[in-house]
Formats: C-alpha cells, sequence, structure tokens
DNA sequence: AATAACAGTTAAGCAATACTTCACCTTCCT
DNA sequence: AGGAAGGTGAAGTATTGCTTAACTGTTATT
C-alpha cells in the first residue's frame, strides 16, 4: 500500500500564495513577485483549496476574486508564515553566534582568578548568548563533559584526553607555604600537609613533585577550596602547596615559604571532539584563548 | 536551469519530527507514535538540520540526545504547528457549516415581515456563522448579487434570471388602497398613484395588471419605502398598490379599497448559480426556504 | 569473548509534489 | 475582428518524503 497521506495538510508555500493573492491585484502579479510562474500558482492555490476543502477563489470575468473565506483564511496563513519565519531568523542568529546557549564548566581558580573577567566582557559583548558557568573540580568537570552535561571546561590538564579536543589556556606555578613561625628547611623537613582530596589532579601532582624532591607526603586535612586550605595553614594545622592566585590574596594572605615553585599546574580548555562546537562556543573559546595568551606572555620572554 | 529552491524552509512534517523526539524518549518511539519509519525519522531530521544550518542532536552511545538549539528550535517548531493545526480547525468548522460569513440582502418586507424571525433565529442557532444584512430595492439586490458582493438575495422574482439559481419563497397579494374618503367604483375611475419607483421590479408588475383592468397608470409621487407610500396616501395624494403586510400595519394602517388583490407578488430566493455555496450559505438558504413554506401553505389549502 | 539485541543510518526505489514551458481559453479593450 | 491580459491544462522534470532491507556501532547477555 503506497498511498502516503492523501489528507494533507497545506504547505507553507501554498499559504504563501493565498496571502500573496490577496496582497497583489492579480493571480500573475502575485506569482512573479513570489518569482514562480502563474502556473505554478494556479495549481498551488487550487491544490491549498483542494487540502483545506474550502473554495478560496470565485472566477469574476478573466480574473479571480477571494471569497470572504480567503480572508480568514489567510489570517491564519500569516501566522503559521509568521512563525516560520521567526524560526528562520532564530537559525540565522544560531548560525552567526549571536544567540546561543553555552554550558561552561571551570574550576574556581579559573573562573575567579584568571577567567572572571573574561566572562563579564563576554556577557556584555554578547548579551544574547547565555553563559551557565558551573564551578567544580576538575575531574567532576571532565565527568560532566563526557557526559555532555558541558559543552566547554576549563580545568587542571586531564591525565587522558580520550575523546577531547583540548587547548593549553595558562600555567600556574605552585608554591609550597608554611604556617606562620615555621622553620623552613630541607624538602625533607617539609609538613604535614594539608591540600586538595586525595584524586584531584593538582593533589597528584603535587604528590608526585613533593616525592621527587624526598619531601613527606603526609597530608592530613583535605578540602577542595582553596580559602579553606589556606585557613588551615594560617591556623597551623600544616602546610600547603597552592597557586600564587589562591594563595597570596586577601582575606587569606599566605607567604611562600620557597622562592621557587614545587610545580605548574597547567589550565586546559577542553571540549568534546565528536560535537560540533556552535559559532556562539566558538566565540567563546576564542575569547577565553585570547585572554589567556595575553595574561600569560608564553614560554620565552625574551621574544621580539 | 533546473535548480528550483535550495534554501528550503523547514517543512512542517520535519518540525512535527523535531518536537515528536523531544517529547518522547527514543527516536524510533517517536517514529512510531507518529506513525513512520525510523528511517524516515531519521532522514526528515537529518533535512532539517541542513535546511536550520544547526546541530539539532549529537551521538550519544547507541542513542541521539538533543543539543541546547533543540529546545529553542522546538518553541518555535511548536508554534508553526500550533498555528497550522488552528487553520486545520477552522477549515474543518467552516466546512461542516459551523462558522462562516453569509452576505445576504433583502428587500425590506422581506427583512422585515416575512424573515425578520428567520434571521433571528437563525442567529441564535448559528452564533459563528455572521450574516451581514443588505436591505434595498430588489435591482439594486441583484446587481449587488451579480457583481459578486453577495452570496443570497431575497426580493421579487427578477425578468431575467441569467446566470441565477432561483427558488420561490413567498408569494404576496397586492391589494388596492385608496384614501380616506375616496370613492371606490370601477378600474377606469382609480387613481392617480403613488408608488414604487419607476423601473422596480414591482412597479411594473402593478402598472402591467391596473392596464389590464383598464385603470390609469399615472403616478404622481414615488417612493421605494412602503411606509412613505402609506403616509401618502393617507394624506390624500393618491392611491396606492401594497402587499397587506406593508400596508396593514400600525402605524400607517390602510383599508383595503377592493377585497381581491389586483396582482401576485412573487419573492425569490436567488444565488449566483456559478458559485458554489459554503455549507453555512446552503444552511441559511434550507432555514429561509423552510420557513417561508411553513408560513405559506402552498397552494392547496385543503390537504391533508 | 562471543553473541544477541538495540538504536539509528544508509541505500535503492517509488509515489507524490512542485516546479517549468508551452499551448490553450476567455474576457476585455480598441 | 484582432490582440493583449489573466488564468488554465498538459507534459515533462527535479525534489521531497516515504518504504523496505541491509548495515554500523553500542550495550547487554551468556
Amino acid at each position: 500500500m503506497p498511498l502516503q497521506t492523501p489528507a494533507a495538510t497545506p504547505s507553507p508555500t501554498q499559504l504563501s500564495y493565498l496571502v500573496a493573492a490577496l496582497d497583489h491585484g492579480g493571480w500573475s502579479d502575485a506569482a512573479s513577485a513570489l518569482g514562480v510562474s502563474t502556473s505554478a500558482f494556479t495549481q498551488g492555490v487550487a491544490e491549498l483549496e483542494r487540502r483545506l476543502g474550502i473554495t478560496l477563489f470565485t472566477k469574476e470575468g478573466r480574473s479571480r476574486v477571494p471569497t470572504s473565506e480567503a480572508e480568514t483564511a489567510a489570517v491564519h496563513a500569516r501566522a503559521v508564515l509568521a512563525e516560520l519565519s521567526g524560526l528562520d531568523q532564530w537559525a540565522r542568529e544560531v548560525r552567526t553566534g549571536n544567540v546561543g546557549l553555552i554550558r561552561a564548566g571551570m574550576i574556581d581558580t579559573a573562573a575567579i582568578h584568571h577567567f572572571g573577567e573574561t566572562l563579564v566582557r563576554f556577557r556584555s559583548i554578547h548579551p544574547n548568548i547565555s553563559v551557565q558557568l558551573d564551578v567544580r573540580p576538575s575531574s567532576a568537570l571532565y565527568d560532566d563533559l563526557r557526559a555532555g552535561e558541558l559543552d566547554v571546561v576549563v580545568a587542571v590538564t586531564p591525565a587522558n584526553n580520550n575523546g577531547l579536543e583540548l587547548r593549553p589556556l595558562v600555567s600556574e606555578p605552585l608554591y609550597v607555604y608554611a604556617p606562620p613561625g615555621a622553620v623552613v628547611g630541607k624538602p625533607d623537613t617539609w609538613g604535614p600537609w594539608v591540600g586538595f582530596p586525595a584524586g584531584s589532579r593538582t593533589r597528584g601532582l603535587v604528590t608526585h613533585e613533593l616525592r621527587q624532591r624526598g619531601a613527606s607526603v603526609d597530608f592530613i586535612a583535605e578540602s577542595s577550596q582553596p580559602a579553606v586550605l589556606c585557613e588551615m595553614v594560617r591556623l597551623g594545622m600544616g602546610w600547603t602547596v597552592l597557586s600564587a592566585v589562591d594563595a597570596e590574596r586577601e582575606p587569606h594572605f599566605l607567604q611562600r615559604a620557597v622562592k621557587q615553585p614545587v610545580a605548574e599546574r597547567a589550565l586546559t580548555l577542553a571540549r568534546r571532539a565528536d560535537r560540533p562546537p556552535t559559532e556562539a562556543l566558538i566565540r567563546f573559546m576564542s575569547m577565553l584563548i585570547s585572554e589567556a595568551t595575553a595574561s600569560q606572555p608564553s614560554a620565552d620572554p625574551g621574544s621580539r
């Protein structure tokens, strides 16, 4: 049974014929305004009448005049076409990246210190792109990114970039901070520590570097919030390793125990490689990238 | 150059696929809900994405999940479909005759005496059918009917029914009315007359019948309004010939000068034969016809 | 690890649609 | 009467939207 659906609904083209017929003097006039032949127009109107089951025009001399039903039908037709062109226009704006929704995730350092101003500026430049920002630890962000809950993530460079497309953004030196009054000697005298939770990217990095230097890796307390770690150090609970932006900032200002950084924490921009970025997302990412390179003049300071 | 228009607009079918995809769990589910194969569904969604130029779904394992754009697009899609189904529903109501517009024309006698109540009742039975009533002399009504300004007319039976479809409604006897105190003798003593304007159907009829009886046809005043003619007669300006419903009614009540009618004026229902009546018009006409035969029990009063 | 079930895709073919052009047909105007 | 104007119909073609059937990649089962 190859019959598809004879009880067809009016096509947008046919509806546009109807409104054109009412807007213009005659059919050939209306047809050429739409850029089709009068014949196509005739057939289109006839088909519309068939589908609606209503006579829309009657012959009057050698021309056609609309019935009173045609006027009412045209009201509906115009409404349909208006909605349709609304859709069309929205699509065009999405394509050009003027509107959109970006679900972004960042670790707190990135959201606050590195890209806080960038986010504000992006929103002011693109008021019709709504940015939903999720601030959480790196691993949670990568999980959500992989699950498709997030479109883009700024976090500590992950171990496996499986299925992700990465762009390096900034590199943060990590320094050792000791409790007030502590004696800072050789690395093997450092500790005990407070730090990010076991399993976090930064914690792993720090543990590795401390071990290399022969320091203890005895963690007696954990928190994923840098501010909390700072406060613990100030209270004398232990030592920690943090980025300067996290530690040397009011109201929890700490002094570096050692001049040289013990590690480097690289922040990357990540998105799922398998889903094409929207234009809005592309704009967002390029803004992050350009701001990052601007604030961090790359690895060779002697250039130029 | 056979290329028609590659920048196609989304089809309603495709939009319905989008909303179905968001309403149901998976695509095959949605497809079967719409009564099409999953294959058709896949292709439809793909085509919609192509036409909009926007990625609406991404692969997630072995299923497909909507992007944030899809949700917004669906809002537009739903709007379009709602308007479209509004059109559809309106068309159905017009087809069944529940809604409509009827442009009717009647001579005043018909509008007031014969079908006044009918019009009121029709409006109360069919509140969504709007009846535009035009009350004018017969010839003007026929002109407008022929010009397509009116859909249906109740007037004095016309001489030429060229292109019209007629249905007899009622037949009115016309009586002679004389001024108060006038002596009523043989027809050749009647007159002078006041009557409908020369050229009107009734005037022609009356003139013809008076002439047959040997009466004068000396018209000294004209009006198309029966009430005005009555008043002229009461003021002694002349005699007239009117239907009983027009003449023997307050506040212009006249007494018949002669018991027997001098003529019969037939009122007919007329519409253009070349344009198909809407369902609403059919209902209107049948109501007029049934009321007319009810009030005028046909030519054989002894039946049953 | 093999296999089956599942969810969606792709290919091929077909019917309907929506155009085109060209030859009409009517009506109106001169 | 002759021609222009406005619309219609037929024939042919491109595009659309559907179907079935074979296929791919993922997830669950054994």
